[in-house]
RNA sequence: GGCGCGGUACCCAAGUGGUCCAAGGGGGAGGUCUGCAAAACCUCUAUUCGUGGGUUCAAAUCCCACCCGCGCCUCCA
């Protein structure tokens, strides 16, 4: 096992992951905005934190992650009424949807989930330090924070405030705010707007207090990982910094890892151009969830991802030849033998599998470790060069493999039809299907080959493939 | 304007000084296998890494200039 190395926005660099107590990482994870479904831009974040979660814990550590849910927020304040609902109901929906998604994407439930409404006290008290030790200021309603207080703001976006005087950018008449950098940490309540009763006053949090306050909360003051999208580096993130580390006086965040945006044809997501895709969109046009995860995993996080149809279609390719190979390798009649020749060149890939992920969850790389070895074997199974007693090995690092990329289990309409969210069309039973094998394989037994074409072409229009092997059994998949 | 990311074959994409006259996947062409398919395998598909200079024995990889695409600096994963 090699060294872990993960890119810090913190020092701009790679660095060797080291937790802060061996054997445990504690990291946090910037979650959705429960506003609406989340879209397949949010989750290329969301399984880049899964992917790296999964590694980490097959690293041996033990990881304790928290991912926050934004339940409230100006969106929800004003959607919620628009739709005859309080917030709580409004979230929920959304709520439920995500966790749906997020099972049909494999993506690991983190340790704890936190919603944002349920932590308003922590959050009040968090604000009531802040105002205490002098980081914060009250200006009509609202509670701000005060820059000036924390020289090192902008530390992590790297920007520079130094020539921003307030007022010079800004028209300072316009704002309630003593500097036009500081930002709100509770705001004021308006007539109409929901709004808690707090020993700080009527409000309702800022945007960035929810992610300090849960994270300290849970986490305590020194995180080993934040994650999150780059956008989220400034202001999100600049803030998060600044409050914990204003109200702690320790460093809140030992490595800041954040995942570049997924395009669609060359173009940032937007529901004004169209292009904004969620799940569920995917779906109901017959794409699987597998193919979907498969794409979003395997470019690396660090990488612009531009996402299209035909990239999809390519990972549903890629999971394919994976899915067969397994397949094969389970059920094929191998050579039976004592020896084990191909013992060192699984370990081998095993090695760069690793090598590869350990590198800044290289996951190209690691991947490509997986396909030389499926072609590899896949060239010895033909010349049945590949023993019995190899397939064991292999079949174990390809289970290592999925305990990462969780693509091959192939149980895609089993659970998007548990969801309700399968393709319309009506699907054969396996009975069903069963029975057409069975008519066709008599066909071909009396070598009636348009019969037995026939069949396997009805079978086609309604997705399932047929595979004839050499021993006389037929596999069928569904498409 | 400031900060940052990227331009590698038809598409996705790794590689950041020699082991690269450039991984891996997808697609395409031809072939093996098959009754035919499918799957799998084999061969081919970048004398070249945005452009132009430079450094070096050696560059996709370093330096300089330029061109192009994108992000953040306001809400955003």
């Amino acid at each position: 096992m090699g060294e872990l190395q993960f890119q810090n926005t913190l020092s701009g660099r790679k660095e060797p992951f080291v937790p802060l107590h061996a054997g445990e990482v504690k990291m946090y994870t910037c979650g959705p905005t429960v506003y609406d479904f989340a879209h397949i831009g949010n989750f290329r974040t969301f399984v880049f934190q899964d992917v790296l979660r999964r590694f980490l814990h097959q690293r041996g550590f033990h990881v304790r992650q928290v991912m926050n849910l934004t339940d409230v927020d100006d969106r929800i304040i004003q959607n919620a009424p628009a739709a005859g609902l309080g917030i709580r109901e409004y979230t929920d929906r959304y709520i439920k949807a995500f966790l749906e998604d997020m099972n049909l994407l494999n993506l690991e439930m983190p340790e704890t989930l936190a919603r944002a409404t349920d932590h308003i006290e922590d959050m009040v008290n968090l604000v009531a330090t802040l105002l205490d030790r002098g980081y914060a200021y009250r200006s009509d309603g609202s509670i701000y924070y005060r820059i000036a207080r924390f020289p090192q703001y902008g530390q992590l976006s790297k920007v520079n405030f130094s020539g921003i005087q307030a007022g010079a950018r800004v028209d300072v008449d316009r704002y309630e705010k003593d500097d036009a950098r500081d930002f709100a940490l509770w705001k004021e309540h308006k007539p109409g707007e929901h709004f808690w009763e707090t020993r700080i006053g009527p409000g309702r949090p800022g945007w960035h207090i929810e992610c300090s306050a849960m994270a300290l909360k849970y986490l305590g003051p020194t995180l080993d990982i934040h994650t999150g999208g780059v956008d989220l580096v400034f202001p999100h993130h600049e803030n998060e910094i600044a409050q914990s580390e204003a109200a702690t006086g320790e460093p809140f965040v030992r490595y800041w890892l954040h995942a570049e945006h997924l395009f669609v044809n060359g173009e940032k997501m937007s529901k004004s151009v169209g292009n904004f895709y969620t799940l569920r969109d995917l779906f109901a046009r017959g794409h699987r969830p597998s193919a979907i995860r498969f794409l979003l995993a395997s470019v690396p996080y660090r990488r612009q991802l531009n996402f299209t149809f035909d990239g999809l279609q390519q990972a549903a390719s890629s999971v394919e030849r994976l899915r067969n190979f397994v397949d094969r390798l389970k059920k094929e009649h191998l050579p039976e033998s004592t020896n084990t020749p191909f013992a060192a060149r699984i370990e081998e890939a095993g090695r760069r599998f690793e090598a590869g992920l350990e590198d800044d969850l290289n996951t190209a790389q690691a991947l490509a470790a997986v396909f030389d070895l499926v072609r590899e074997v896949n060239t010895a199974m033909d010349h049945g060069e590949f023993a019995a007693a190899d397939a064991p090995a292999a079949l174990a690092f390809l289970a290592r493999f999925d305990e990462i990329f969780a693509v091959l289990s192939g149980d895609d309409f089993e659970k998007l039809r548990a969801a309700g969210l399968a393709p319309a069309e009506a699907e054969l039973t396996d009975e069903e299907i069963e029975a057409r094998i069975a008519e066709r394989k008599q066909a071909r037994q009396r070598r009636d080959f348009q019969a037995a074409d026939r069949i396997r072409q009805e079978l086609a229009e309604r997705g399932i493939l047929l595979e004839d092997l050499k021993d006389g059994t037929v596999r069928w998949k569904r498409t």
